[in-house]
DNA sequence: CATCAGGCGAGAC
DNA sequence: GTCTCGCCTGAT
């Protein structure tokens, strides 16, 4: 058990942020709890205000967790760093004031991604633990729970196009196929997108079938940690439309414009309004 | 029954 | 380069 204190967290925020398909929340008294699987690994994580435990080893957090949930980064100074005259804004980072940029894994991300274009969450969670549990290698945790690695290239290159239509991945399945195949057959490094900057990392997700503009973005996101992606779906696009007819100001927000991203989609999903 | 969900590829121009 | 259109599936 590790336990920190942190403001500007909140794991039910991050869970519902949808940038982590593989983060569920569970039944607790007292608090709120979650589970996740990353890392080729199963951890719950427990949190009651500013008390976040995390169900691992001093060496595990330090070594895994800490980077994984972004917690070197002050994302209170984020926050302040926001134009105080923009009410809509300065709102929805109030609101989403636990979110956080994790760092995933690249090819779970690049996958979840293509799963998630013209689909909803719920659909896409379902989809997802679907070719976990036909194609990812099962597992059993410290505490006794199965639970499923996310599939590696090869074994996705393996399913036919039946085998995942089979899935409910619908018109993606194609691009599942041959993403996969690509990948398997080494016509992509994904290990160099990590030096690249994110203009260049986007360039070379999109050549990837499946992968356009915005599921790129989010790649270059959830997975790069490129903080100056900006993802634009429908959700984005609709409040852009409304509250920034003159343009979103991403010359004020260089580098954290994907932070901003995250407390915007949330807030149009989760806010009253 | 129509519409939409965290878009994209293919083809037309 | 920009625009349109069709697309699996399930929830509302």
């Amino acid at each position: 058990m590790v336990r920190i204190t942190s403001s500007n967290f909140s794991i039910t925020q991050i869970c519902q942020s949808g940038q982590c398909f593989r983060m569920n929340e569970m039944e607790a008294q007292g608090g709120q709890r979650v589970s996740l699987v990353a890392h080729g690994r199963y951890m719950e994580i427990l949190q009651s205000g500013d008390d976040i435990c995390f169900d691992c080893t001093q060496e595990e957090y330090d070594a895994l967790w800490k980077h994984y949930f972004d917690m070197e980064t002050d994302y209170a100074e984020i926050i302040a760093g926001i134009d105080a005259d923009d009410q809509y804004l300065t709102s929805a980072a109030a609101f989403g004031n636990g979110i956080r940029i994790l760092r995933q894994d690249l090819w779970e991300m690049i996958i979840s991604f293509i799963v998630s274009q013209q689909n909803n969450i719920k659909r896409i969670r379902r989809c997802i633990n679907l070719l976990c549990e036909r194609y990812g290698e099962k597992r059993v945790s410290g505490n006794g729970t199965v639970y499923y690695d996310f599939p590696t290239p090869q074994a996705l290159a393996n399913a036919t196009l039946e085998d995942l239509y089979a899935c409910n991945l619908g018109y993606r399945s194609r691009y599942i196929h041959e993403t996969a195949s690509y990948v398997w057959q080494g016509c992509i490094d994904l290990g160099k997108l990590y030096e690249l900057d994110y203009v260049g990392a986007k360039d070379e997700l999109l050549k990837l079938c499946g992968v356009g503009t915005k599921v790129a973005d989010c790649i270059c996101l959830f997975a790069l940690h490129k903080t100056d992606a900006f993802p634009r779906d429908t959700h984005i696009n609709k409040v852009l439309t409304a509250q920034y007819p003159g343009g979103f100001p991403f010359d004020k927000y260089a580098d954290c414009s994907g932070v901003l991203q995250q407390y915007i989609f949330y807030y149009d999903l989760m806010g009253v309004r």
